[in-house]
DNA sequence: CTTGTAAATTAGTCTAGACTAATTTAGTAT
DNA sequence: ATACTAAATTAGTCTAGACTAATTTACAAG
């Protein structure tokens, strides 16, 4: 009888791993240099050899020819599922306890570790099972599914037409502060005017005032079309 | 400048280890023996020597001539600490997700070790600055200050005067099993009706029903007297 | 006092997961 | 082809925290 380790069977450390390795991971397929894993969980590259080892003999990822690294279906399944904990921890400590977005996310890169299977049905449930966490990723769901993403950036968006913010994809701490200042946050509703030519600015429609943003903050703005409502 | 090591300054390993010699000290200050510890934690005994050391290096816990552990005024601030992280959570896992009791209790067992101050403080407020966790044990405050223990058992407490049951303290599930189901739960309103004689059972009026227990479980129920409300 | 037992210690081993320093592999550019 | 560079590997070290097996200490009872 075959072990095949589920997430609670494995440490925090293979955890992040797994988790590191599935969000690095380009829609191209061509899989994860070794040393964007170093870099993206500060370990040096022989941590990353050692680690790379053990986790090809548990059968969670793989190699391709070129060294690269590829998630098998059963690291896939570990990684969702601790992306499901990571996010609904963030939506929960975010909305039901008030909490701040950048103390969240740093509290719920800990605490994903460690919930059991029954709280995270619980907070799931206390939060109506949300869909997407305050950043609006989405969640995956409890069977490893994750809600195709449909949304596209702002500046591939149809002009005049009603349009739901659902995500800022930044890591710089100085544009999400801004795009909160300028109230562009996830879940609020827009509508594009118009994208001047010669790169330039987005005429961007929010309640009663337009605001003009350049298209580099655009490319962080992902929206859905909201049909009414 | 030397470095006094706080709770997040310590490993879980050695944050149970402070708590277990905390709670297993008795009140007469004669320390725990080490046997106590390894039973308690469920390890060697030769793992407790090995941490005891490491906790006297790091001035968190001496030891009498005999041998027996006592924590220095440090040691004992970090077990408080952890107390207080435990029952939060308790309480909060019990009262807002409605986890029952038992489960509640193995989840804050491993929480406890990883929640942030800052997620402790929500907690709390979200809680209203609870005093008394589910089981009625108190909650060290944030100074370390623990409410001090003005409940009786049962078996102390006046016939004919009104009572809240405060706190069940037994490790053993049955027991508490039993309790649960008789209605006889921390936050209950009872009276005792009277002792019988020659080691007898107790009459105890809970509503309107009168239940007879033994004096082994009404050695386990303390009770606060409440003056009327 | 001697002896039996419980508690504690010593010595040595193991694993996970990090590290450094040195070396090898592989891909790019001349 | 050669040389330079970035990526990966190897080898060895370290710490925390467990373990077993063997030994020592401390005491209580006869
Ligand atoms: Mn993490
Ligand atoms: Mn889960
Ligand atoms: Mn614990
Ligand atoms: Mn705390």
């Amino acid at each position: 009888m075959e072990k095949l380790p589920a997430t609670h069977d494995v440490s925090p450390a293979i955890q992040d791993y797994l988790k590191c390795c599935y969000q690095l991971a380009d829609p191209t397929g061509q899989g994860v240099a070794m040393v964007q894993v170093a870099e993206a969980l500060r370990v040096t590259a022989p941590s990353v050899t050692n680690m790379v080892k053990r986790l090809e003999d548990l059968r969670l990822l793989r190699r391709t020819p070129h060294g690269r690294l590829i998630l098998t279906v059963r690291g896939e399944g570990i990684a969702l599922e601790v992306i499901r904990h990571h996010r609904l921890l963030e939506t929960f400590l975010v909305d039901t306890l008030g909490m701040g977005w950048g103390e969240a996310h740093k509290e719920a890169e800990i605490l994903e570790h460690y919930i059991s299977e029954h709280l995270e049905q619980l907070i799931d449930s206390h939060l109506a099972n949300p869909r997407r966490d305050p950043h609006g990723e989405p969640i995956p769901r409890r069977d490893g599914l994750l809600p195709h993403r449909t949304s596209a950036t702002l500046l591939e968006a149809p002009c005049n037409t009603p349009l739901r913010i659902v995500q800022l994809r930044s890591q710089d701490p100085t544009m999400l502060r801004y795009l909160e200042e300028t109230r562009l946050h996830p879940g609020a509703r827009i509508t594009l005017r118009e994208i001047a030519p010669f790169n330039g600015a987005l005429a961007v429609r929010i309640g009663r005032e337009t605001r003009h943003i350049s298209r580099d903050v655009a490319a962080c703005i992902f929206v859905l079309q909201t049909t009414g409502k």
